[in-house]
DNA sequence: CATGAATGAGCGTTCATTCAT
DNA sequence: AATGAATGAACGCTCATTCAT
């Protein structure tokens, strides 16, 4: 009666474990593609372990069901997203015009880089239903404090000048959205990053931040030519 | 006889299609409640003949199906919301500050007075599926083109100073949309309008326009006191 | 917007409802025979409809559910089941011998032509589920209960002899109870109203009726010649 | 070599088969727990190696299929039923009165103690499916032959009177079940002891036996009192 | 014009069972 | 002997849509 787990037992430990963690990634990637294609709604049970090439009943070892792998999914990808924000908004310094062009532009890069999940926090996570809802204004807020909390901090420093800097938070954060959701409404037409400039200048202006053109064009092109 | 049954039969038939007209308008009323409280795929067939206390049948008499009323309804929606864009940009003259400042406490006011409007337009719309994305994005470009228009010749005038209008007017509404998303998501806690005079100084900034914050405050009031 | 039931509408009121009261009929009867046979797990939805020739909409539009129509269909038969108690049972006299094996005749020959009704009653709605326990144990008190109130004016009567009323109405329903399940487990083999003397005597034994064979002899055949 | 190696192919292959005796026992004793806590159908798999701690795949490799290891339980609480049963109906002697009373009070006694055993045997086993049936009616067939068989016995002895001993038997067993029907279903009530008297009566003046009131509570005493 | 009974494809989900390790 | 990841048939149920009345 010694039984799960007694005695070693069988190898669950490591190369088991090792599968089961790319299985699952593999059935979360797999969605990714498909949710952004079709949404949530029209996107069945069946199409994701059809693409994944994995039956039902796997979908279900892994996941507690449909609602459960796209919140899952939806966490994961806020937090790429959030990480993104951070990377470069945490080096902001002195040359605020350069580092935010910087900021600015690395995030269009991501998103251009990776339009599924673009897709799906912006468009396909949209007004699935009230529980859901109160996930994403979760996730909302924890953008809009983050960015709320460098303004802050910029404006003690006199760095930009607003009225409101949650406020200027939540707008900033809607101009950005707002460019990647044409694009992506759009798409065909051009390069997301083609419009980083006139973004970068408008969310400048609107901070009050003194800028040079030449500065965010360099913070620009600093970006885009590393990657 | 010949005349006598023609002007029954006009003004029957002018009586019945205002009935008619009548009960669709009573039908796409009634579903913006519903779809507003619950979410399109949320909301069944069954639950808006319920509410508008029509027979099924009756509804697919006015409508070829679900997603063909709530296209229509969409259009209708963004129709008003078009028309309170127009209704105070059109009147943007020399006192850009003031003016500018009128029309976004204008739509804020708008807005703030139909929550459902909001609610469908900005998140239950969203994601739906790849063909009403199509319709979606034609609605979303005539808002930016609208503005882009406007952002044009402003610029003309020298009264604007960015790079790209067409950036501008993308950033300006996503700027405008987040801000009301999120008084959408965490609702309770404020008015819309408290966040008018904050976002009305972030665009301007942003747009370059040179502004005197008591002109602001006085567009921002009119607006207000007047409604 | 007169709608739904306002002017006479459509014509609701009485075919229709005959209709529709017929076909739940119906689908009932036809499920009563397919739960008979194949107990309540092993019954599908998809199975009874297939049986009745409807569709699963229909199903669905006249039951909230599976577990819905079983207990409809329970508390109809259990119904049934309890007239054919009463039947007999309120007309118990002073010739108590006879009396009683008339009831008990007429129990066992309702059964005996009616042997789905038997299965469901005393097979497959047994042990299906918690709550389903509990609306079993209330119809089974029913039964109880109207047997021990009237061995009870019996007893006063000095009809009968027992130390306890309600025991002895439990141990007179399970020996019924009891002999209809052997009948129908062991089926081909005999009629159930074969049984009826031997379980007339055993029963009028137990209770201390002072009874003459050709009484009970007499009341059996009453019964049984009649119908 | 061979002695040797003999010996230990033996003693190894004894002792493993002691650990599978004793781990399928395991898988048993618990499975009756959660067979009778939850119902046949709401009993996955699942939650039997759960609570028995052991994995799906040690499962099937000592029972063919979840109606195998039902099968299996069934027949060994039969068994251990029968041998109650057998207990002191085997030594019913010329004191029939307290005989029987002792034997029907063990009866109780025994369920009372093991209220899953009855619960299964009572409840949960009756109406799985079709082929099920069959075996419980072999079981329950098993029951009544080896009451008939005594109430044979007896009747040639003209130790009671009755007109069909197989109805009797049936009856016997019926009013037994009934009660301890009724206890399951009201549980929380009484002691299930408690209606040995009158249950007692009830068959001892149903069989025509000429008892003494206080053989019979003897009877009773003597099996509560041992135990 | 209006009704609502009828349809059935399709959904999300469960779970007994298998088998590579 | 023991494990538990993997399978997929089958379930109960929903709901957009149709059409006889």
């Amino acid at each position: 009666m010694l039984g799960k787990g007694g005695q070693m037992a069988y190898r669950t430990s490591k190369e088991t474990q090792e599968r089961k963690d790319l299985k699952k990634k593999h059935i979360i990637d797999t969605s990714i593609r498909v949710f952004a294609e079709n949404g949530y709604y029209a996107t069945s049970v069946k199409s994701i372990v059809d693409a994944a090439e994995v039956s039902v009943g796997t979908f279900y070892f892994y996941f507690k069901n449909k609602e459960d792998l796209f919140e899952i999914l939806y966490d994961e990808l806020s937090d790429q997203f959030y990480e993104a924000l951070c990377k470069y908004f945490n080096n902001i310094d002195v040359e605020v015009d350069r580092d935010l062009s910087k900021a600015i532009t690395f995030l269009l890069l991501v998103i251009e880089k990776n339009q599924s999940l673009a897709k799906i926090l912006f468009i396909e996570a949209v007004g699935l239903n009230p529980s859901f809802e109160l996930n994403r204004a979760k996730v909302m807020n924890k953008f809009t404090d983050y960015a709320t909390f460098y303004f802050e901090q910029m404006y003690h420093n006199k760095q930009i000048s607003v009225p409101d800097t949650r406020i200027a938070a939540v707008a900033f954060i809607g101009a950005l959205n707002n460019v990647v959701m044409d694009w992506l409404l759009n798409n065909s037409n051009h390069k997301l990053t083609d419009s980083v400039y006139g973004l970068a200048i408008y969310n400048l202006q609107a901070l009050g931040i003194c800028y040079k053109e030449d500065q965010v064009r360099a913070g620009i092109s600093e970006i885009l030519l590393t990657m």
